[in-house]
DNA sequence: ATAGGGTTAG
């Protein structure tokens, strides 16, 4: 255009600049206003604020400010144009002054401070502005409301969260899928699952995103069995997921034990290579095998990496300490620190638990000084723990109150029963006594310490203070967090709670659960009820135990699955001593290789022995 | 005819 001689005009440098800022090229946007000046134009409003916005966007803050500066009349749009630079150069509180200035503020501007306040994670600052906004009579528009719901749903503002959605409906903007999508995910993140399942449901061309934030919500509240569930109905409408999508099922896999589902997702990722680089992916994938009891698969998906992560490191040493293989995850520890990597808080919990699971005490003491000492990282509350729990396993109770005595946080639940634990492990009835008050007050509707400490008594023989915590527990309402087992067969999670009988095989089931028990007592099994908390005959304690969430689990695998398959279930709670050696003498009499998670780490069932040799 | 603002994971 320059060369042929045509002149440009007002209408055309707002163009021109809109490219600049694409191509981002060096100093092209600096020409161009070269030119705005030799043209004369430089005094045009429409000029004028794109050259703002050009280097506001670029990030020469400097130059857009003079820029704006020179401007005769300053209205809200070049005031906007020159706060955004500022909000994506970090610059907040120049942005926040600048924005007081505008004279005439609406809506684009009050959207630009907001989003930018809600996108650099000062939620509470976004909202607040929200609320000046609309104290100023500004009406919101849809952007308004989509900066609103993403801050509402970080910080849990669910009142925030409800007014936008009576204002959404009030303006007839139901079906706009982005704002249905930001309610969902707040509504998820406040966690009113309900709520946010009736919007989804209520959908009905759902986009990528819909599904993602849907399952996402489901397991990032621990409703995992929800998420796959939804992962399901999204694959059976043959919507394509992304990393996304993945990042949110895989824990729930996890979680769940669902290891097929999780391969069909590892070889969907192998095909769809190049659409799926985020390295994330591989950190899932880890954590999925180890979790689900498959360590050789989670080492090869941690040797095939190309580029490692901390992360991945942090899953593949935590998956060795949960298998109780202190040795090797002690030795990838040393060849990560070789290979230059510096370990986090989160590696140092990896490993101050493997040498508890395998009682090294010395270890454990000397890395708890080295991070602290050469690594400089500040112990959190679950360093202490795995410290406690190391000491306190290992009987050196005096060590153990030391420690707690020189933290310089407040110990809690977690530290005071792990001690607990520990009391009851070497018959330390006195100092239990203590702890468990420490316990109490903590936690006074937690009912696990009390059912320990009632133990405690029991072993001691001192009946009538065991009828007194149980009176006490009765009398508070307290009752057990139910125990609940999953085992995934043909890809499907089937879930347990004790004397379960809503399976629909549920008549097979117990039918091989009987078979179980007489082939279990024959074997010399005797019922271990000591854990059982109820005030009821001996008798009926025994079929309580025997139907245990474990137990039905495993009933089911053995009727549905080929002789010699390995069963893999997925315990909510620690197993109990009853179900560990039933387990046990079930590996060799059926000769199954049973691999159970519990809530604190694995137990490989074989022929008769499991994997922690009784210390867990 | 031309200028300023936008959702999802980690």
């Amino acid at each position: 255009m320059l060369w042929n001689g045509i002149q440009p005009n007002s209408y055309t440098f707002p163009f021109v600049f809109k490219c600049c800022g694409k191509i981002g090229g060096g100093g092209i946007g600096r020409q161009v206003h070269g030119h705005v000046m030799k043209f004369g134009l430089q005094d045009d409003v429409f000029v004028h604020t794109s050259i703002i916005h050009m280097y506001a966007k670029k990030g020469d803050l400097d130059s857009a400010r003079l820029a704006f500066d020179k401007r005769g009349s300053r209205d809200a749009v070049s005031f906007t144009a020159l706060i955004n630079g500022y909000v994506s150069g970090g610059r907040f509180d120049d942005a926040r002054k600048l924005f007081d200035e505008i004279p005439d503020k609406d809506v684009v501007s009050w959207n630009a401070i907001i989003s930018g306040f809600s996108q650099m994670g000062r939620f509470d600052e976004a909202l607040g502005l929200f609320e000046e906004m609309r104290e100023e009579g500004v009406s919101p528009d849809v952007s308004t409301l989509l900066s609103v719901l993403s801050a509402c749903a970080h910080v849990g503002a669910l009142d925030v969260g409800n007014w936008a959605r009576s204002w959404i409906e009030e303006c007839g903007l139901g079906s706009n899928l982005r704002l249905t999508n930001a309610l969902i995910d707040m509504y998820a993140k406040c966690g009113d699952l309900i709520t946010a399942r009736m919007l989804f449901d209520g959908i009905d061309e759902k986009d990528l995103i819909s599904w993602n934030v849907m399952i996402g919500g489901y397991t990032h509240t621990s409703k995992f069995k929800e998420a796959l569930d939804v992962f399901r109905l999204m694959q059976m409408e043959n919507v394509k997921p992304n990393d996304v999508t993945f990042l949110s099922v895989l824990p729930a896999c996890a979680h769940l034990g669902a290891l097929a589902l999780g391969k069909w997702i590892h070889v969907y990722i192998d095909k769809h290579r190049d659409s799926f680089t985020n390295p994330a992916l591989w950190t899932s994938l880890i954590s999925l095998y180890a979790k689900c009891g498959n360590i050789a698969a989670a080492k090869q998906v941690f040797n095939e990496i190309d580029s490692v992560t901390l992360g991945s490191w942090n899953v593949m040493i935590s998956g060795l300490a949960m298998h109780g293989d202190a040795k090797e995850a002690l030795a990838l520890f040393s060849e990560m620190i070789d290979k230059g990597f510096t370990p986090d808080g989160i590696t140092f919990i990896s490993i101050l638990s493997a040498c508890s699971h395998a009682g090294l005490v010395d270890l454990g003491r000397q890395w708890f000084n080295s991070m602290v000492q050469e690594y400089n990282i500040a112990p959190k509350l679950q360093h202490y723990g795995c410290m406690i729990d190391l000491l306190g396993r290992a009987g050196l109770f005096d060590e153990a109150m030391a420690l707690i005595e020189s933290m310089d946080m407040e110990p809690d639940g977690a530290i005071w029963g792990s001690l607990l634990g520990a009391c009851r492990i070497h018959g330390n009835l006195e100092l239990g006594k203590s702890v468990a008050d420490k316990l109490f007050k903590l936690e006074p509707n937690n009912p696990g310490g009390y059912v320990l400490l009632s133990n405690m008594y029991a072993q001691d023989g001192q009946w009538d203070e065991v009828a007194r915590i149980r009176t006490m527990l009765n009398d508070m309402g307290m009752k057990k967090l139910p125990g609940c087992t999953s085992i995934e067969v043909d890809s499907v999670v089937h879930e347990f709670l004790v004397s379960d009988k809503t399976h629909p095989q549920s008549e097979d089931i117990y039918k091989m659960l009987d078979e179980m028990s007489r082939l279990l007592e024959k074997a010399g099994h005797v019922p271990d009820t000591s854990e059982v908390f109820y005030d009821i005959e001996e008798k009926w304690k025994e079929g309580v135990v025997s139907q245990h969430s474990e137990m039905l689990a495993i009933s089911y695998g053995l009727i549905s699955t080929k002789p010699g398959t390995t069963l893999r279930i997925v315990k909510n709670l620690r197993v109990c001593n009853n179900c560990h050696t039933a387990t046990r003498l079930i590996s060799s009499i059926f000769k199954r290789e049973i691999i159970a998670r519990d809530r604190n780490r694995f137990h490989h069932f074989k022929d008769g022995s499991c994997s922690c040799m009784d210390y867990w």
